[in-house]
DNA sequence: AATATAAACTTGTTTAGACAAGTTGTCAAT
DNA sequence: ATTGACAACTTGTCTAAACAAGTTTATATT
């Protein structure tokens, strides 16, 4: 069970994703909200913040909340989404090959390290894999979980999901990532992976994932093929 | 003069990168922050939960706010934020070179078509521009500017800030952009401007920048050279 | 007809209070 | 020494109310 403001987000979302509210119409009032789910008004605006917040509206004081254009569903970067929930919201087929499962394993892992100290091995589960989309490999995804934290993962986890597991069966809260983009030329290993020529360049997202408790407990490597990379973004202005 | 929120959500950014508040500690409790600033618990939460969104602080039930690791100021991508205000955060030197200017002049600029419809030609500023970093040619900027919404941009403004000239003197709003990264091959343009070999990569970013009362006026396509590109986000998982 | 005014809407900000729920330390009973 | 209950803290959610400020519409005045 939900909390009310929430609630309100996910009908408003839906309902705009349907088209229910349309493009460039406004959203009711905040009174007529209130009436409407029988809330209060601060409850409404929580609801229509995270709304303006993602890119579904635009507030306009005076006249309402106006419906604008919305990115659709991108691929694996933006936010923190699953490759599981990515795959069945695009509508495409995407395979999971596990070509390297070592558990557990002691490595150096510079996203675990302590502030300023040097960086020790610490006893990690790595696994690399490849994504298969629409029949086509097109990503190479290494990560590295603290053993710490997830004592042991099941291979069958590791092929279908490690969110699912992770948040589903464990009961870990995740919370936050730090992900960062750069361009590197494929290494050898990307090339075998994706059957890419020499000279091939690819997009690299490295990302550290932490739990509601702040302890940082994945770190992800994940290389995509440029030609095939595509990141989306939706921003406000802070002034 | 700004909302209270927004002053406590500065005063606390700042001691959190002043180290008065350390990272790994928590900063005072709701009800303290109601006493040190003089205001209700919802305001003091409407800053903290700013905090938490741009990655300050994780905020943890029955402890408190804990700070975080948080990302340095990046480069030109993350949020809407205008060069001269990253050069000035980041502390390196910028020039930029403004090598066409076309005013007015009509365009089909996919961005700015109505939703469905062919893409008329519609009147634009043309502004081209070379970024200079720490005396290195990295990047291109390609900027289309409505007419309708700002009828003339004096080439001063193009060689210092656009940004600073639509909203310190022409007092725009400026609300909210979309943003596309994609990986592509050096074109000529590139390669002459930036002084690169064949086979270079770049990595561009397209973004449309809308206004609070949500016209698109902005069309920009800005184009790294991909061994300088680097992109920094931090994303909260949502349920 | 044009203009100014006022009323009725809209969102933005802030307050004070209540209750729920997670964390921590104390203190008493065992 | 261990356990259990409780109190005192923390954040999370929700409400009702007030006032400010921007937009629109209707109305009265000129």
């Amino acid at each position: 069970m939900l909390n009310k403001s929430a609630l309100v987000y996910d009908d408003l979302m839906q309902k705009i994703d349907q088209e229910v509210y349309e493009l460039g119409t406004y959203l009711p009032s905040e009174n007529q909200l209130c009436q409407l789910y029988g809330i209060s008004r601060e409850t409404g605006r929580k609801a229509l913040g995270l709304l303006a917040e993602n890119g579904y509206i635009q507030k306009i004081r005076g006249k309402g909340s106006l419906v604008i254009e919305h990115r659709q569903y991108e691929f694996p970067v933006s936010g923190i989404v699953s490759y599981k929930e990515l795959a069945q919201k695009m509508h495409v087929t995407t395979e999971n090959l596990v070509y390297s499962f070592e558990s557990p394993v002691a490595l150096p892992v510079q996203a675990f390290a302590s502030l300023g100290g040097e960086v020790k091995p610490v006893p990690v589960t790595a696994i690399k894999r490849v994504r298969i989309i629409d029949g086509e490999p097109d990503i190479i995804d290494k990560d590295y979980i603290l053993t710490s934290v997830v004592p042991d993962i099941p291979k069958r986890a590791a092929a279908d999901s490690l969110y699912a597991y992770f948040e589903g069966e464990l009961g870990l809260d995740i919370a936050y990532a730090t992900k960062e983009i750069t361009m590197e030329p494929a290494n050898s290993e990307d090339r075998e992976q994706l059957g890419l020529d020499k000279g091939a360049y690819m997009a690299v997202v490295r990302s550290v994932t932490s739990l509601a408790d702040a302890t940082a407990f994945q770190y992800t490597e994940s290389r995509h093929r440029a030609d095939k990379f595509r990141f989306r973004d939706f921003a406000r202005r802070t002034k």
